[in-house]
RNA sequence: GAGCCCGUAGCUCAGCGGUAGAGCAUUCGCCUUUUAAGCGAGGGGCCCUGGGUUCGAAUCCCAGCGGGCUCACCA
């Protein structure tokens, strides 16, 4: 219905599908737009990875808006790749060293919980992008390659041997010139993935000869799974063989691409619409990669940010290389509440605009969480507590209007991630203080004071306690009492309305809480 | 060497053709309380430089100067 608005749209994931439409307005009859996302399972998913599988996704939508042609999403596992290193956080380090060259797909999985390490890694992939409820058809290359599923594409390859490696070893040193080749045999004695020169090629038979680890002799088939190819031509020969319309990249792999692309015109001249989008950078400045561990994995973003806050993040400016860090999350939560919150007084053209309309494809939700991460946090802080229901009380006398119900658990759900941000990020910094004689003495008497009262003292009772103390110790600088008050028992020179404080806190823990400043 | 990104308030950044913005920092004012979980008000800018396009440029284009990252072994 509203082309016109989808055509005007000027949010990226739109260039892009209206990029994909111009390019398949080319080939004649085209019955499926397809959209690739490539997988290296060598260690746990990587946020990269997941970064561009949502990004992808986010174009599908677009497309799906602008074409009545289907589309369908492969996320592309390249677990037939050789295990190179053993990640530094995997628990089994010695015995996953014993795998280094075989193919990912025949390393077991030392948990036992799954068929393989590529198994395993796969799994956790799957895993993240359920939790994003995508819709995707995931493709182990170990299975395509042993289906034969890519012969065609690998005896076009030997056919082009000699202008494919025209192309390739250009791009070497000298020393890799010698000993590259686009076909890695596979073992037939270890089932090691062989990075060996090619001796003899035999076109008519589809068949290769190299020497082994032993320097043996051995003849092979380039088919049938008996020969991985190096990735750069893998690459490329997956996008004939699977037919590949849209695929994304890092700006790690702008070369990569490009060499790709040149590699496949000797294949079917299959090549993608591409976008390279900027790498996530670490709070130095550097690349997030799995060896170095370094920045924020998908697991730790979800223990301080909701699922939509990381999506939001995402989205931003793919093109600009951030920092991703564990700051960016509470400014991600409230920007994600800020931008639902004008989603709904939007009108059509600028809805399109809106990042919540990407990340929801279009099913923007009606509710969010009734109150700012960040305001939230100030909250936790200044209460200093990890008891729910007085935190929630708190956020309910502060909220303006009741909590509707739908609130609630997006409520629950919220404080428990402040909770941890603040354990983790806060309280570390808080630094509370002795108090000195004369604030002692003044503590003690609030103790005493509270203590005569009842428990149903009111907010107002309290309040007035606090002031009656503090105008015997200092009647000329109340301020400079309450101060006091939230530096001692918080860490902080601000904090909760004292009166209200104690009265959602209980009695006891209020007596505790001033006791133990005294010790 | 090649490619990509970034130069906007003291700092971190948003804005990306139509009056220069946010958070933090800073200055001042405000508690026997209409929610101090702070609140209110201010100061602070040749939007890196020079050209171009335009009625109009922080925004688009070109050139330059800074800063950073990535790739040139593997993927």
């Amino acid at each position: 219905m509203n082309n016109n608005l989808y055509k005007n749209a000027k949010a990226w994931p739109f260039i892009e599908a209206n990029k994909i439409k111009k390019y398949i307005s080319k080939s004649i009859e085209k019955k499926n737009v397809i959209f690739e996302t490539g997988y290296g399972p060598s260690g746990d998913p990587h946020i990269g990875t997941f970064a561009e599988v949502l990004r992808t996704n986010m174009v599908r939508n677009c497309f799906k808006k602008i074409s009545k042609i289907s589309t369908s999403l492969i996320t592309f596992s390249d677990d037939l790749d050789a295990l190179r290193k053993v990640p530094e956080d995997y628990p089994y380090q010695d015995k996953l060293s014993k795998y280094i060259d075989y193919p990912l797909s025949s390393v077991p999985d030392f948990t036992g919980k799954f068929k393989s390490y590529a198994d395993r890694n796969n799994n956790l992939l799957k895993q993240f992008l359920n939790r994003f409820c995508f819709d995707y058809t995931f493709i182990s290359s170990t299975d395509s390659y042993m289906a034969g599923k890519f012969d065609a594409q690998l005896l076009k390859i030997l056919t082009n041997y000699e202008e494919i490696m025209g192309i390739i070893l250009p791009t070497l040193r000298k020393e890799r010139r010698a000993s590259y080749s686009p076909f890695l045999p596979i073992s037939q004695k270890t089932g090691k993935v062989l990075q060996v020169p090619i001796k003899v090629i035999d076109k008519n038979n589809g068949v290769i000869a190299y020497r082994d680890e032993n320097s043996k002799f051995q003849e092979t088939l380039v088919t049938g799974g008996k020969c991985k190819l190096q990735w750069k031509v893998d690459w490329a020969m997956r996008w004939s063989s699977l037919d590949i319309d849209y695929e994304m990249n890092g700006k790690d792999l702008i070369p990569s691409f490009e060499l790709s692309s040149q590699i496949a015109k000797y294949i079917n001249n299959k090549i993608p619409v591409n976008m390279s989008y900027e790498l996530f950078l670490d709070e130095k400045g550097e690349k997030i990669s799995k060896s170095k561990g370094n920045g924020l994995s998908i697991d730790e973003w979800l223990k301080y940010g909701t699922v939509d806050s990381l999506s939001l993040f995402m989205y931003n400016n793919p093109k600009r290389a951030k920092r991703l860090y564990f700051d960016c999350i509470p400014n991600s939560m409230d920007e994600y509440k800020k931008n639902l919150e004008k989603a709904k007084v939007s009108n059509p053209q600028s809805a399109l605009e809106n990042p919540v309309w990407h990340i929801h494809n279009e099913m923007i939700p009606e509710f969010s969480y009734p109150i700012e991460f960040t305001s939230l946090l100030n909250l936790v802080t200044a209460l200093n507590t990890s008891n729910i229901k007085t935190i929630k009380d708190f956020v309910k006398i502060y909220l303006k209007n009741p909590l509707k119900e739908e609130q609630d658990s997006e409520l629950n759900k919220i404080i428990l991630l402040s909770l941890e941000y603040y354990k983790k990020f806060i309280l570390p910094h808080l630094k509370k203080r002795k108090p000195s004689d004369v604030e002692k003495k003044a503590i003690i008497k609030l103790i005493n004071k509270i203590k005569n009262f009842d428990d149903a003292c009111s907010a107002e009772e309290y309040q007035k306690i606090i002031y009656n103390v503090g105008k015997e110790i200092a009647p000329e600088n109340l301020r400079k009492w309450f101060i006091t008050l939230y530096q001692i028992l918080f860490g902080s020179d601000s904090g909760p309305r004292l009166g209200s404080f104690f009265k959602v806190y209980g009695k006891n823990n209020v007596l505790k809480l001033l006791k133990e400043t005294i010790n």
